[in-house]
DNA sequence: AATGAATGAGACTTCATTCAT
DNA sequence: CATGAATGAAGTCTCATTCAT
């Protein structure tokens, strides 16, 4: 039985009292952010996130040892998805750098991991202050890991194209910080600028700098 | 009496007991931002606040109607002061829109506005969720009024270098966008990237869209 | 089938899933006061128990009728092995006073009856408070009786020997008293003051009472 | 204005919102006292000590850091006022050591520290296991001053009257253990046996091994 | 104006008990 | 019989707000 018959089936049946570990565990991170997503870090409590999951209160310290060890796993769940869902993109198309760019940048804005509520998680921990350290460290080497990327692309894409630019490390540099600035702009005007805008924005910066790789969009 | 007599006064007489509202607020709302940048929002109580300012528990819920109202006018202080800044820097030079962006940027990253303190409070208030709406509308004609100045800027560039580029509107949004997520790298990475690094990053982003008007940095 | 036979039985059978009502109890109960020992009462719960017993943690409620139950019948075990061990000791020497109550004092001393653990438990429940009735209900007679048979043999040490002293019963009740004393000292300070060091405060005591009968011990 | 007129003029006023903070947390551990008597220590909460003390739930975290450090100053303040009181008994009476000795027990008996309440503290701290190292961390050198202030009037008696009888180290030690078995007997059954029944009992031991020194109680 | 003790709602967490498996 | 996930009441603690001083 596939994944998504056993998904099907379980639609049918009464809603099981015992789930299995992990499932009640991935219910209650996708209700975190969903509550962050409303709330906010500061509004999100026990009670918010069992609501939005249907569950009763006490089961978040049954299954997270407390609402830190859930906030972290909401959010290493979160930079780990879309961490496997950049590399996919990277890896599967292909072989061109180009390519291989663009797939990136549209990973970055495709519909599963570019969400308003996920966002909203990337930034509610990001004003964490007093937790940021910590938050940080369970991300940071996903950042390295998209820049050191990018930046050999870029390189690439350099030499073949013969550009005289800055180095590939600032350009890449300057695509991710674009990217964030982007993300936050569809955060913060979820009416007036949409994940398709941001993505139409990186293209017209990757077009601006290699314009013989990349067609500039139309306005 | 202007301010510096009124401060030099102050200087003169013993430490009063009751500050003018004025200064006490003032004094508050620094206490506020030195404490979300320390603590976040969820960590700064009225106690962290008062302790921070050196004054007792109950003397916010005597200047500001809550803590929520604390609160906005924070955000508001940073973002008022901010804006100032920024407009100062563009009407004080002259008259070349070279100079005026410029200028800008260089506020942008000046030490007055550009402290880790004062991002974080930034992105904290970004992070908050429910409350982003609110935040969002005290903030929202300062990020409206910024593009249009950019735009206009760049326009005149664009129609003055004869560059083929994008729309006006277009560069400023990228260079808007730019200057958020190279915010959000000095607030995430303190020590191994700061105010001076993400000025030079926007530079030459200047200087990649406008060759003939922009000094492209060294590496 | 004696309880040596089947204790052998059970070691040659694989480990059974499901134990005779009776050893689950037994085992629950030993569990209960391991954990009281370690924990308290109030650092003490159904997870301690069964951890301890290295059973699940539903067990308990299928085998008693609640906590308090259990806690209940830890005590009535508890104070039943100690009674049954003191009165065999009684029986079991003779026939004069002296030796009977020379075992009376050394069956309260003996290492299956005076552990730090069981010690622990029986000023667990002293100092209970509200259940204090509940407990000293169920172990008031107990009590009684000692002092009962107590008083009985000094009656006739002290006829016997002729002495000048208090009242039999006076002198049972010091007694008792003292051994309670005692206890509470063995429980406070395990590492300088043993089993052996109260059984030998003992004997000074009845050596002082009654010298025709006891030799007074040596320091 | 003395002690007293100051108590009686208290009880003409209303009550004070806002005592000082020494006479709200003396409150509070007498509050603590009670609840500690009726309800045992896993019984006593925040809430029970607050509604005894007629004070609001909030309160004891203002004045004491958390419950534990409640319950370990509560435990201090009555071990300290147990003390003080019997050095002050020992140090008022005198020369003899006869009477230093009568008035130590005699204060060991009085209703001030010999209160139903107070002895149902002291047993419920016994009683805690897991913290009982704790708690006899803090009353420990109280003990043991008691003991070498009991020795050495023990030790005059015996030079004093050329007692032939265990050293005064193990009299005294027994008089320690025989004192708190019948704290225990006057906290289990407090309806039979009384602090007067338990001072009468320990004057009996003092009489039967200083006969000399201390007259035998009638029976 | 300023202080800070007091309040009490609400947060996180624990845990006795239940019950589907 | 046994398991252990789930529940939800109750506990401890925090903290925005109030208000007597």
């Amino acid at each position: 039985m596939n994944k998504v018959t056993e998904l099907q089936n379980e639609a049918l049946k009464p809603a099981r009292r015992t789930e299995s570990k992990e499932v009640r565990r991935q219910q209650l991170i996708e209700a975190t952010i969903e509550s962050i997503a409303s709330n906010g870090i500061a509004g999100t409590t026990m009670s918010t996130v069992t609501e939005t999951a249907g569950l009763s209160l006490g089961i978040v310290n049954f299954h997270f040892e407390s609402k830190q060890k859930l906030f972290e796993e909401t959010l290493v769940y979160i930079a780990r998805e879309y961490h496997e869902h950049c590399l996919r993109a990277y890896e599967e198309v292909g072989p061109f750098a180009r390519e291989k760019l663009t797939a990136l940048v549209d990973a970055h804005f495709h519909p599963d991991v570019c969400t308003h509520k996920k966002l909203a998680v990337w930034y509610a921990f990001y004003g964490e202050g007093k937790r940021r350290a910590i938050y940080r460290d369970l991300i940071d080497h996903i950042d390295d890991q998209h820049w050191d990327i990018a930046t050999e692309l870029c390189q690439e894409l350099i030499e073949h194209g013969g550009y005289t630019c800055p180095p590939a490390k600032q350009v890449a540099r300057t695509l991710e910080a674009l990217l964030d600035g982007i993300a936050l702009n569809i955060l913060m005007y979820p009416e007036s600028y949409t994940a398709a805008d941001g993505r139409k924005q990186a293209h017209t910066y990757l077009a601006s700098m290699f314009p013989k790789h990349f067609e500039m969009p139309t306005f």
